[in-house]
Parts: structure tokens; C-alpha cells; sequence
DNA sequence: GAAGTCACG
DNA sequence: ACGTACGTGACTTCA
């Protein structure tokens, strides 16, 4: 493979011949290793699918049947036969030109060219540069903390046997329900999964909490193989042991709303909610002494989209005032000053207010609360009396859906909504809190993308030696060289601020550290 | 490979 | 009466 990309580097080289591939990312990391440049304008097929229909996965060979290109069964072909190989890569070849085409006019029907050409295309540079900069990782750090939840694990262990009087699998959702509802009988009426098994979750076991000690040990017990498993054993066998960097992939063609994902690691869910796992972000660390990590997150950016986008007022007052947006909401919920706010209504309001933008309903809002089912009715009823225009944008998100069946971005980026006008309610349900959200999760990611760009740019203009090198979602992270610590903070803060213009400031917190924790 | 669970925004 | 919050990826168990 590597010989036939250096017998296509002269072409490759050439500014005016256009590439159009499917998944350049992946077409230019190899030619990259090669050190082959791969320049002038591409088009990528997979980003292009992907726009036109961000809900179903579509591999290159899907694509091509579903434009109707002729394509050559894979399993006739021998692939050892040299031949074989070029009819195949010839006549994939041919139906990629063919299908450029057919989807660029699509694109251009569904409004959806200025977000691909704008966007998704000069992303996908973006994203290269990051994934081949890696973040730092300090295996160290990890290999001490398996060895502290290691014991945690064995102690535990014990005492899950010595509870329930038998050795079992406490990884087994099937053996332990088994062992806490059938045996220890923890519960009156064990809630079920879809199949039939008894639920052991997470909120299922917190409800148990205080009828037996095993519970908290179970709980325990998950928290540490969680974080052994995913993160602090697995973590470093993705290093690269020379560079000692740990080198992500961001897939550009996968989530319906228009987000990234990261996988092979994802590190877009690294612990930080609960302390025990906060010990896997300090081992993200700056490349070497002379660089800092800085951080740089929007502050609620989709509570400040869906006010914009809703046009509402109060909600909108509050973030131009630079209030706590959930605690301004919990003194008009609940009626009181916003000095007089207790922890539990704020908590209550933040609650609602995330609640808003999935579609929430009375029961969903009970199970995440301390309300009963009643009181979130009432919460809810009265949010949206303190914020009619919310709930006007939600019915018309809903109506817009059901006449177009679709809804859209700021920035033009679709989802279709098939099951909109479905009889089922369950499944029409989902669609209309898509309807809702798709549009705030999915602006926010326009927005962010944007500005992943316009730094990109700014720090190549500048011949910069600071690099990003991870987004998560609202979140962008940079190995800093320290003398550039003031100019680039500057960039990054008004290139995310000011890279979409609203009535609604976006505001961006910035933080430095030695350790991802720290920069936080 | 599905199901269950849990890490993140 | 019913089911019950959006979007992901990874790990373990088990048929």
C-alpha cells in the first residue's frame, strides 16, 4: 500500500487536481506517516453522506450501492491477485467521481453546502493536527492508583462474599440480582430490565441504600472496576511508549446532532464527576516542563442557546447580568430572592433547567430529584409560566418537525425526524424531544467547530508552537508553550467568544495547570 | 453480538 | 394505563 501511495505522490502533490476521498482524515494520516503532503482542495464523500444523513452509518461500499454504482462483489475478488486489487480500486475510484457529484447537488438542495464547505471540510484538518499532536500521559501516576484500587477491589470483594454468605461474579448484573433480590430479598417490588432480569443499576442500588451494608460495597465495588478497566489499566496501553502521548481518533460522521465522538480511547468521558475518579485527569499532563495544559470551556452553552433560540426574555436578562443561571431560575421557580436561593432548589433548578432542553417529563423529573412525582408536575408547570417563550420554542420546534419532518441548526445542519407524526406516543415522543434538542446540541457543536477552526488557523499564521489537542464537546484543551501563554489565551478566549454573534453572550472560562485536573 | 452498566457533555 | 430526558464509547458477561 505504501508503494502505491508513493507512486501517487506526484499527483497528489498537484494544488490544482482535486481529491475527493471517503474519510480524508484517515487517507492523510497514512500519506502523513509517508511523509507525503497531500495538497490542495479535497472533497469528502463520508462528510458529505453524513450531512445529507447524519442518523445511519455508512461505510464507503454502502455508499456506493446506494447510489446505484456498480460495484464488484468483494468475495469474488482474490486478493492476493494483483489485478483483482486494481479492478477493484479502479472501479471504487469511478464510483466515488460519480457519487461527488450526485451528493454535492444534494447538498446544495438541502441548504447544506456553505456548513460543508465552511465547516466539516476545513475540520477535518483541524482534527488531523490534533490527533497526530496526542496528549501526555503519566503512566506512573496510573500504575501507583491500580495498585490503590486493586486492594480497594480485593477488600470488597471480601466483604461482598461475607454479606451475602456465598462467592459469586459481582460483575454478573445476572448473579447479583440474583443475590440481592432473590436471596437477600433487598427489595419489595425489584424493578426489571427489558428482559426480564432484575435491574442491579446504579439508581436502582442508591434506593437500597441503607437497608444493607453490601449495597454500598457493591457500589464501591463498581466505581473501582470501572475506573480499573476503562480508564487506569487500559489508558496506558494506547501509549505511545516512545513519545509517551496517547493519540485519540475524533469521528467527524457519527453523531446525529452533529458532535464529534472520540474513540480507541474516547477521551471525551474521562472521569471528573465523582473524586475517585478525578485521579485519571491528573495523569493528562503537558508534553514537557516548558509547556502548561489550558483548558478553555463555554459556560452553558446550550442554556444560553435555547434562550436565544427561544427568544427569552428573563432567561436572557439573567445571562446578560452574569447571574447564576440556575440559581436565578430557583428564585423565580420557587419565588424567593436569589440570596435566599438553599442548596436543594438550586439543585432542583438546574435539574429543570437541563431537563428543558431532553423534553422532561413529571416522572423523569422525580427520578432525578427529591420531588415526588406531583411536585415536579407542579415545577414544571411553573417553569414554563416563568418562561412562556420556552415553552412556545418547544411547540414550535414540534410543529416545525411535524410539517417538514425535519429540523435543523443555526447553522443549517439537518436531522430528519421520520417517526414525528408516528401513532405510537412512545416513538413520537422521542422524536419531538429531538425536535427540541437536536437543535440546541446541535448548534452548540456548530458553534465550537467554528472556533476549533478559526484558532487552528491563527496559530498557524502565527507559526505557534502551542497545540490543541482535545475537544470535548463544550471544551477545548491546548498543550501550551509557556511563553505563548498570554497570546494564546487571548486567541482561543475571543475566537471561541466571538465566533458567533448573539444576544446572548457566550462567555468562555479559562484555566491553566500541570495536570487536565488542575487546568480546570 | 446483545444486554447491562457506567464514564462524559 | 402506558412509559418515562438528549448524545456518545467501552467494558464485562453470557447465550
Amino acid at each position: 500500500l505504501s508503494q502505491t501511495f508513493l507512486e501517487l505522490s506526484p499527483l497528489l502533490k498537484r494544488k490544482e487536481i482535486l481529491k475527493i476521498l471517503y474519510n480524508a482524515k484517515i487517507f492523510k494520516k497514512q500519506l502523513n506517516h509517508l511523509n507525503i503532503p497531500l495538497q490542495g482542495d479535497f472533497f469528502d464523500v463520508s462528510i458529505a453522506e453524513y450531512l445529507l444523513n447524519p442518523d445511519s452509518n455508512h461505510t464507503f461500499f454502502s455508499v456506493l450501492q446506494k447510489y446505484d454504482c456498480e460495484t464488484i462483489n468483494l468475495e469474488l475478488l482474490d486478493l492476493s491477485n494483483q489485478n483483482d486489487i486494481a479492478a477493484y480500486l479502479i472501479n471504487a475510484s469511478m464510483g466515488l467521481f460519480e457519487i461527488k457529484n450526485q451528493v454535492e447537488k444534494l447538498l446544495q438542495n438541502y441548504k447544506l453546502i456553505d456548513l460543508f464547505y465552511s465547516i466539516e471540510l476545513p475540520l477535518v484538518d483541524v482534527l488531523l493536527h490534533m490527533e497526530i499532536n496526542g496528549i501526555r500521559l503519566d503512566a506512573k501516576l496510573l500504575e501507583y492508583y491500580s495498585g490503590v484500587l486493586n486492594d480497594e477491589l480485593l477488600r470488597l470483594t471480601n466483604s461482598i462474599y461475607k454479606e451475602a454468605g456465598q462467592n459469586f461474579n459481582i460483575s454478573s448484573p445476572k448473579q447479583l440480582g440474583f443475590i440481592l433480590f432473590e436471596k437477600m430479598r433487598l427489595s419489595e417490588k425489584p424493578k426489571k430490565t427489558k428482559s426480564g432480569q432484575f435491574s442491579t443499576s446504579e439508581s436502582e442500588l442508591i434506593k437500597l441504600k441503607g437497608r444493607h451494608k453490601i449495597v454500598d460495597y457493591v457500589l464501591l465495588f463498581r466505581t473501582c472496576q470501572k475506573l480499573l478497566s476503562t480508564y487506569v489499566n487500559a489508558l496506558p496501553l494506547l501509549m505511545n511508549n516512545e513519545t509517551k502521548k496517547i493519540h485519540t481518533t475524533f469521528n467527524q460522521s457519527i453523531a446525529a446532532t452533529g458532535r464529534l465522538t472520540s474513540s480507541n480511547p474516547n477521551l471525551q468521558n474521562i472521569p471528573i464527576r465523582r473524586s475517585s475518579g478525578k485521579d485519571v485527569r491528573k495523569a493528562f499532563v503537558p508534553s514537557d516542563s516548558q509547556h502548561i495544559l489550558m483548558s478553555a470551556d463555554y459556560s452553558q452553552i446550550e442554556l444560553r442557546l435555547i434562550a436565544e433560540l427561544s427568544q427569552s426574555d428573563n432567561m436572557i436578562e439573567a445571562f446578560l447580568n452574569n447571574e447564576d443561571i440556575h440559581a436565578s431560575t430557583a428564585a423565580k421557580v420557587f419565588k424567593v430572592d436569589i440570596n435566599n436561593v438553599t442548596s436543594e432548589m438550586r439543585s432542583n433548578a438546574k435539574t429543570v433547567n437541563f431537563g428543558i432542553i431532553y423534553g422532561v417529563s413529571a416522572f423523569g423529573l422525580s427520578e432525578q430529584t427529591s420531588l415526588n412525582r406531583q411536585e415536579s408536575a407542579v415545577l414544571i408547570d411553573t417553569y414554563f409560566k416563568t418562561y412562556p417563550k420556552l415553552k412556545l420554542f418547544i411547540e414550535n420546534q414540534i410543529e416545525f418537525a411535524r410539517k417538514h419532518g425535519y429540523v435543523q441548526t443555526i447553522f443549517g445542519r439537518r436531522r430528519e425526524l421520520r417517526n414525528i407524526n408516528s401513532r405510537n406516543a412512545f416513538i413520537r415522543g422521542h422524536d419531538e424531544r429531538n425536535a427540541v434538542n437536536m437543535p440546541i446540541q446541535g448548534s452548540a457543536a456548530d458553534i465550537i467547530k467554528l472556533a476549533m477552526i478559526k484558532i487552528h488557523n491563527q496559530f498557524q499564521q502565527k507559526g505557534l508552537l502551542s497545540k490543541m489537542v482535545l475537544q470535548v464537546h463544550d471544551e477545548l484543551v491546548f498543550d501550551v508553550y509557556k511563553p505563548e501563554k498570554e497570546l494564546v489565551k487571548l486567541i482561543v478566549k475571543e475566537g471561541m467568544e466571538e465566533v458567533h454573534n448573539t444576544k446572548v453572550p457566550l462567555i468562555v472560562d479559562i484555566g491553566f495547570g500541570d495536570n487536565w485536573l488542575e487546568a480546570h
